[in-house]
DNA sequence: TATTTACCATACGCTAGAGTATGGTGAGCT
DNA sequence: AGCTCACCATACTCTAGCGTATGGTAAATA
């Protein structure tokens, strides 16, 4: 019988634990990411751990600059393709259901900001998307600060579903009640 | 109209305890609501707790009850008196700036989604005032299922709004900046 | 005046979780 | 073969917080 884990290694690197964590957290918050915890799911002990890492902190700051890069590649490589700039608003959000752990780590670090190490990244990737918005609305031929008011109120709704989403209350992201949302949404603040 | 002050009376009450729950949470969220740090906080001791609650779950219980209900009376005076929906809408959204404790507090609940005794009441609460927005867009004439999309995505503007709030990346509630972004939300969410 | 009641202080027990100290082990190098 | 080193296990310490046990006191009541 063979290692049935994730890796044919038989031994863990920091990488490793830095997609646990992410794993964990988008499933039960940051908050809930304790050490023992982690280990024992990993099946494994807390001396691997802090051979790895030195502190608790210093996996939250290693996991969440992987995740903050990962999704900015994210961004870049979806959005950075598409010609057309309508084609582009509209598939930030059709991207919603795809890519789920990365949204689900988002949410999570959401409802955590506030926490120092938190707090950073969620102002930069704000930024980031916030800046893809605003020139996609300015190609389609708004007005400089119009189109940030807009990229701001555009994200703010995404920011919105989200917090419905933790709170149970979006129609399951399948349903042709969510898709007539979803179309509202578009026609609402897309401009044609 | 009594003094929140403790000065007045030599002993506490249930509510006294709720009300200083409440203002912490709106301070430091959910997570960081202790008995003991709450009792130094009210240069008093646990044994006083205890005395009037069963425990910190209990206490959470009651402080959000009491939150929600007077949520809920705040709605309905300030939504209600309003006769034509265009400026309940509007007021809406220009109530964001006052009542800082009561947002400031829902700012907090929405961070701990998820948390069993904060869902229930944040559904609820959500849930009542969309059913306002929609009904006044419906007696703007739209039509009920488009009313009810458009309560969604205001409602998610307004959520978003807490959320960016939280991350530090809204203007200064009174800058000129603010100003005008709340003029182009109005604009883009309600007709004329 | 004597007793009860409401309220609070103090001192404790208990658990979760962070971090440390130290020893064990297998793979590769000398 | 012997050694080193990367990696992990085990067994601690220490702190924050919840909850409990119990005793004290001032005001109300009998």
């Amino acid at each position: 019988m063979k290692p049935l884990t994730k890796n044919e290694r038989s031994t863990l690197s920091a990488a490793d634990w830095e997609r646990a964590a992410l794993e964990f957290i988008a499933e039960h918050g940051i908050q809930a990411l304790a050490i023992e915890t982690l280990a024992r799911r990993m099946g494994i002990t807390k001396g691997s751990f802090y051979w790895h890492f030195s502190s608790r902190e210093s996996l939250l700051e290693q996991a969440l600059l992987r995740w903050e890069e990962h999704d900015s590649r994210n961004l870049n490589a979806s959005l950075g393709e598409i010609d057309h700039p309508r084609d582009r608003l509209i598939s930030f959000f059709r991207r919603i259901g795809k890519e789920k752990l990365t949204h689900e780590v988002y949410s999570e670090l959401c409802a955590s900001a506030g926490h120092s190490n938190v707090e950073p990244v969620l102002g930069r990737v704000a930024e980031r998307r916030m800046a893809h918005l605003s020139t996609a609305f300015e190609e389609m031929g708004m007005e400089a600060g119009k189109a940030m008011h807009q990229a701001r109120l555009t994200y703010s709704v995404y920011l919105g579903f989200l917090q419905l989403q933790r709170q149970q209350q979006t129609p399951s992201l399948s349903s042709e009640h969510y898709e007539a949302y979803i179309e509202h949404v578009i026609d609402t603040l897309i401009p044609s």
